[in-house]
DNA sequence: CTGGGGAGGGGGCCC
DNA sequence: TGGGCCCCCTCCCCA
């Protein structure tokens, strides 16, 4: 009995023995395990960190490849214009994000008949307005960056507005921009938003893109009521919503507008912002046309003073200083190519920049007005596209004339204090900025409805619509001739009157008309 | 020279 | 009274 006793206490020690070795061997194996695993975790960790710088860097890259683009667009200005994009307002091509407004223009005192409303096409329903206001600086005091939006439907983002000095840094982005500066190379880059986060692309999906532009010939022309859109008159939207750029000393400021967005490629209500920067393929370039030219430049305007001259302008790291006034260069045998059959201009952006000095607007690229004006159906415009080219052309020239009148860029008015993003010119009103700015985006609200003619100004339509009419209001006292402008009958009257104010200063001809002589000595005297 | 359109400014009206 | 809005005028360009 004893040895039994003494038995099962070797058997329980044994056991013991063996169950403590087993459970530290257990635990061997598990914290072996657990070490693998936070091993792994870490790993983890760390590959997550690098997706995500590498993910902002590549957002980073594509918003300067954006601006990029951006300021090469604006370079050119104030000629810029995406030809026929208007079309595209014309057909309701709207966002993907929002459909279009067309209106019938309100009756008043003008000599438009009855059935023939105007219609105004507004490309979405919203009437977001998002104004960059430059003020003084001692309302704001230096480097106040006020924002200010409203109307989320359909927002407008301007990524990264940059004013004064060159260089000011983009805080378009969430979190600090450490990617070293970005090369002007222009280079494919394609985001596809709709999500939080917008899905990157190292190549333009030409999937994407052609979808897109499909989906912006999903609109109508059909017609609404603007006062039941809560539209002014003229079919304005009274922008009620607005995005101040401070301005007043020659401090960068920043403005961004990202109201539904906390990051500037982040908004999640763009479904397609696709185009491709460097190659601006046609289906690319229309939809970097349509989107980013519309969404930032309707609605965008400073008021401020106009920058002082000499200042350089920040350009993706790149302080441009222009010199003189460089004729734009865009490439018309791109332009008219086979986009141009299509209706679909796209445009060669060469390396040259000019732009209106101490421009410094950052590209803005996401969730921006819903106007997308450009489209790719032929219109009644389309057998002027190499007209509308001309006239992006010559519009440079025609603001340089103005400019020697002192006409155009009365930029030292204080009155004028409500300044284009494009091309930094002052009007004294946002109406008129916003007028003005049709310019830069093509955009054509007012479409006749007998000839689906479109133009910017309401005025413009109403005289245009004297075509249909055959309405010749302006009288010859001298003669039986009739015009339908005054302006010609004022250039009539010069025939009877001899009138010829314009001399050559080569050959002392005298023309009538200083187009005239402009002609004349282009071809005598081979001068402009 | 005519005719059409682009674009800016002035001024009146309204709030 | 001032500012916003809008019609109209005007200049200009181009075909």
């Amino acid at each position: 009995m004893a040895n039994c006793m003494v038995f099962h206490t070797q058997i329980a020690s044994i056991m013991e023995v063996l169950a403590n070795a087993a459970v530290a061997e257990i635990c061997k194996l598990v914290d072996d395990d657990y070490a693998v695993f936070r091993l792994e975790i870490t790993q983890s960790q760390k590959e997550n960190r690098a997706l995500r710088r590498k993910l902002l860097e590549l957002k980073v890259a594509r918003e300067r490849a954006e601006r990029t683009m951006r300021e090469r667009v604006l370079a050119t200005r104030p000629s810029i214009k995406i030809l026929d994009r208007y079309r595209g307002i014309a057909r309701g091509e709207g966002h993907l994000t929002g459909g279009h407004r067309n209106f019938v223009k309100p009756s008043g005192p003008n000599t438009l008949r009855d059935d023939q409303p105007i219609t105004v096409d507004e490309g979405n329903g919203a009437s977001t307005q998002h104004i960059i206001v430059i003020e003084s600086a001692e309302a704001a005091g230096p480097g106040v960056k006020q924002e200010r939006s409203e109307g989320e439907e359909d927002t407008l983002h301007i990524r990264d507005i940059q004013t004064g000095l060159a260089g000011a840094p983009p805080v378009a982005t969430d979190e600090p921009d450490t990617t070293p500066a970005q090369p002007k190379t222009r280079r494919s880059v394609t985001e596809v938003s709709g999500t939080l986060n917008a899905v990157l692309k190292s190549e333009t999906d030409t999937e994407t893109l052609t979808v897109t532009h499909r989906l912006l010939h999903t609109g109508s022309d059909q017609m609404s009521d603007p006062e039941r859109l809560g539209l002014g008159r003229l079919g304005c939207t009274p922008a009620p919503a607005s995005e101040y750029l401070l301005y007043g000393n020659p401090s960068p400021r920043t403005v961004h507008s990202h109201p539904d967005s906390g990051g500037a490629s982040e908004t999640g209500n763009d479904p397609s912002c696709s185009y491709t920067s460097e190659t601006l393929g046609l289906e690319a370039q229309t939809d970097l046309s349509r989107r980013d030219w519309n969404r930032c430049s309707r609605s965008v305007y400073s008021e401020g003073c106009l920058y002082k001259a000499g200042e350089g302008m920040a350009v993706d790291e790149v302080t441009v200083k222009v010199e003189g006034d460089i004729p734009p260069t865009w490439n018309a045998d791109s332009l008219l190519g086979d986009g141009h059959s299509q209706g679909r201009y796209f445009l060669d952006y060469r390396e040259s920049l000019e732009t209106n000095p101490n421009v410094a607007t950052h590209y803005p690229s996401h969730t921006l007005r819903d106007r997308d004006p450009l489209s790719t159906s032929m219109g009644p415009s389309d057998s002027h596209g190499s007209v509308l080219f001309d006239q992006v052309l010559n519009s440079n020239d025609r603001t340089r004339a103005q400019d020697q009148r002192g006409e155009a860029t009365s930029s030292n008015s204080k009155d004028k204090r409500f300044l284009c993003m494009f091309c930094n010119k002052g009007f004294s009103c946002p109406q008129k900025v916003e007028i003005h700015q049709r310019v830069h985006t093509g955009e054509k609200p007012y479409s006749c409805t007998q000839c689906h003619m479109r133009f910017t100004q309401a005025g413009n339509l109403k005289r245009h619509q004297r075509v249909h009419t055959g309405e010749k209001p302006y009288g010859c006292t001298q003669c039986h001739m009739r015009f339908a402008q005054a302006g010609h009958l004022k250039m009539h009257l010069k025939v009877h009157t001899g009138e010829r104010p314009f001399t050559c200063t080569h050959c002392g001809k005298r023309f009538s008309e200083r187009s005239y002589l402009r002609i004349h000595q282009q071809k005598k005297h081979s001068t402009l």
